[in-house]
DNA sequence: CTCTAAGAGATTTTT
DNA sequence: TCTCTTAGAG
């Protein structure tokens, strides 16, 4: 074995060494925002590969987006050649498509199975509850979508559940059962099923699973704390007893519960792999300390961690500011001239991010940086893959590989406009239901007698004959064509020149596409499957996996839009972390589950943690949400902080002064005239002896005194006389 | 088939 | 308040 090279290990602190050089043997490691993380999983599969410990063949590697595994793919090549082919590296879902690709048979699906993104399973929900005439009412699409992934995130089959008593929850497994039965005789799998499919292949066939058992030595989990419990099996059961599984997470950062992630999979992995205590880094090289201090202090406030505490060789950098503005719409015009001031100053706008809980606070934002000339952008629109246009185009290359993909079928069979209504496509599907068949097998039974539907049915054919010759960009084209999509788009009136371009932008993906994984290469024990088609198969699985960027990068210079979920894993100079206030963050919908709030204060953390030098918190008194103005105390995390590093800046003129270190002082009039109220005012602060700090959100006047209603958060909201009770203003 | 109007629902999201 | 979806009329 040769030694491994020093400029491999070289830079990393002891901590991040510890973790690399670990022994072949499994771990946990605990790393901490901007500890590091991929460059340990990176060098770790790099020094393993140099040491000769293990081969390329050896290694799996997990990630769960698209974007964390190109960037470790990246890194890795930079540092050791490694022949992408044989490396297993990908997310969870592209790894089980691969494995379901090679074994199909095994896994008894057909060799051309396609996957449903989460829109195409909606749409085979809601034709599913039309053949079993449940309306949508009995059970909304949405939940059923819900209760399905959940279930099979969970592990669980329809037959394996049980109904219990309530009728509903038995008509959702029966529903369930129904949806399975039709995506398996559809040729579909979902994502969840994507998962579920592979590691029930796995469980079943003894000689698929040892071999893939010895097969990897080792296994590296990326964001550890985000797998759900069927990923964790899936983990596990690929482990076996010899695998050495390296896991990266953190805990703190755990903030995907409510779409199955489960924490403690992380004790859970220490029990099952016999690891006695997690490998910690806590060294932090992103943010000032001030900022770490923060972090720090909230997250404390959370019980049941696995304990780490992030530090830094950095100074203390600047205080984190704190501004309390009287309304939503003062709080946007604050970001957008302080955003527009750090620019001048030479702060690049690409390294300035605005963050929220939800997506409906971006609009007041949008509306004040549009009035500033800002240039912002928003990441959470619609991505390439899931537009309109594109979706469109997708299922004539659906039906140009498989024409008994119903759902395909159903979303063109009339777009552009044919003639074939939804009374023809009512028919059609009784007739396929009556003779037990797909719809297309329907539609060519109708052709002879119905001259628009063997129109289609002739589109189709016709588009199927080009498989065979000619290249993946040649059909591509040809299908774009051939449907007559250009000119629909082209005699729409309004915007269409964007669906055009991105029809034409498609084109360009599917010449430029190169199926990187090894899915699709043929295999010596299943020569059979040569299928011509299988560059098409690839190109629209990549499609379903990977729907591409929210937003194209662009080259002007933009301030970054986007919620707390979204900027996990990014960093940036400058943060402004808005609409800090009771019941949006935390929300109110957390404060009723269990443990939402311990979850709402990891997002705080993971908010915290993306500033590298400069941090921006802020409240509106006042905010219009759904058409009615709630009135919110501030957040509990901003009382979380420690006072020492939070500098609170008076709402007027704020920009002006914060040079300067400001007396506390906080805004004490209403934006709008409101009647004199026995010296109060509504939107006040006030301090109680018993329910402590609130705000007034209504009051009457009675002349001597005012009937108050004060909101105190926690505490309810109250209705008090000033007479009686004892109030200081704030 | 396309346009309009009315109604419901409105954390967080990757694959 | 706003946006998305769907039902019904023209």
């Amino acid at each position: 074995m040769t030694a491994s090279s020093p400029s491999l290990l070289q830079g990393l602190n002891p901590e991040q060494l510890a973790a690399v050089t670990w022994p072949p043997q499994s771990a946990l490691v605990l790393a901490g925002a901007g500890s590091g993380k991929t460059r340990v999983l990176t060098t770790r599969i790099a020094w393993l590969l140099q040491t000769g410990q293990v081969g390329v063949h050896g290694i799996l590697a997990v990630t769960f987006t698209n974007k964390a595994a190109k960037e470790m793919q990246t890194r890795l090549a930079a540092m050791v050649p490694v022949n992408v082919r044989t490396l297993w590296l990908g997310t969870f879902h592209g790894l089980c498509h691969r494995f379901l690709r090679l074994h199909h048979r095994d896994a008894n699906l057909p060799s051309a199975f396609q996957i449903l993104d989460s829109a195409d399973q909606l749409a085979l929900i809601k034709r599913l509850l039309k053949s079993l005439n449940i309306a949508e009412e009995i059970i909304a699409p949405r939940s059923l979508q819900g209760f399905i992934n959940a279930q099979k995130e969970a592990g669980l089959r329809a037959g394996v559940l049980d109904a219990g008593p309530d009728p509903y929850s038995r008509r959702l497994i029966e529903c369930y059962a129904t949806y399975d039965a039709l995506c398996q005789q559809e040729g579909v799998v979902d994502f969840a099923e994507l998962m579920l499919r592979s590691y029930e292949t796995l469980q079943q066939h003894a000689v698929l699973r040892q071999h893939y058992q010895n097969r990897f030595r080792h296994i590296l989990v990326d964001e550890f704390q985000d797998t759900n419990k069927l990923q964790y099996a899936w983990l596990k059961l690929l482990a076996g007893d010899g695998a050495a599984v390296f896991a990266v997470g953190d805990d703190d950062q755990s903030i995907y519960r409510f779409r199955g992630a489960h924490v403690g999979n992380m004790t859970q992995l220490m029990r099952d792999f016999g690891i006695d205590a997690p490998v910690k880094l806590e060294q932090n090289y992103r943010s000032d300390g001030h900022i770490l201090t923060a972090a720090n202090a909230v997250i404390a406030h959370n019980s049941e961690r696995l304990g780490k505490n992030l530090r830094t060789d950095a100074a203390d950098g600047e205080k984190i500011r704190f501004l309390q503005a009287a309304d939503d719409e003062s709080e946007a015009l604050f970001v957008s001239d302080e955003a527009r001031s750090l620019e001048r100053e030479g702060w690049d706008l690409r390294q300035i991010a605005v963050l929220y809980r939800s997506n409906a606070q971006s609009r007041v934002l949008e509306q004040a940086l549009f009035q500033r000339g800002i240039p912002y952008k928003i990441y959470g629109g619609l991505r390439f893959y899931e537009r309109q246009e594109i979706k469109h185009a997708l299922a004539y290359l659906r039906l140009m590989v498989n024409p008994h993909d119903d759902n395909a079928l159903l979303r063109v069979i009339n777009v552009p406009a044919r003639g074939i209504g939804s009374r023809s496509v009512e028919n059609l599907q009784a007739a396929a239901a009556d003779a037990g068949t797909s719809l297309w097998q329907a539609a060519c039974a109708l052709a002879p007698k119905q001259a628009k539907i063997a129109a289609f049915v002739r589109l189709v054919e016709n588009l199927h004959s080009h498989i065979g010759h000619g290249s993946l960009e040649d059909w591509v084209k040809s299908a774009i064509v051939e449907s007559g999509l250009p000119d629909y788009y082209r005699n729409q009136k309004g915007e269409h020149q964007e669906r055009l371009d991105n029809l034409e932008e498609l084109v360009h993906a599917a010449q430029a596409f190169k199926p990187q994984e090894s899915a699709f290469e043929v295999l010596p024990e299943n020569t059979d499957d040569s299928n011509p088609a299988f560059p098409l198969l690839a190109f629209l699985s990549n499609a379903a996996l990977e729907a591409g960027e929210h937003q194209a990068a662009g080259d002007t210079p933009a301030l970054q839009l986007m919620t707390v979920h979204a900027a996990k894993g990014l960093e940036f100079d400058a943060v402004f972390l808005t609409g800090l206030e009771e019941g949006l963050f935390p929300s109110e919908y957390s404060l009723a589950e269990r443990d939402g709030l311990a979850e709402e204060r990891r997002l705080m953390y993971v908010a915290i943690t993306r500033a590298r030098k400069r941090l921006y918190l802020s409240m509106a008194q006042q905010r219009r949400l759904h058409g009615q103005t709630h009135f919110g105390l501030a957040s509990r995390f901003v009382d979380e902080i420690p006072a020492a590093v939070l500098h609170r800046l008076s709402p007027q003129g704020a920009r002006a002064h914060y040079a300067e270190p400001l007396p506390v002082r906080r805004h004490d009039s209403p934006p709008a005239a409101a009647p004199q109220l026995a010296g109060f005012a509504i939107g006040q602060n006030v301090r109680h002896d018993k329910f402590g700090t609130g705000v007034i959100i209504d009051g009457t006047d009675k002349g001597e005194s005012a009937r108050l209603t004060i909101n105190f958060g926690k505490n309810g909201i109250k209705e008090l006389d000033t007479r009686f009770a004892k109030l200081t203003v704030v």
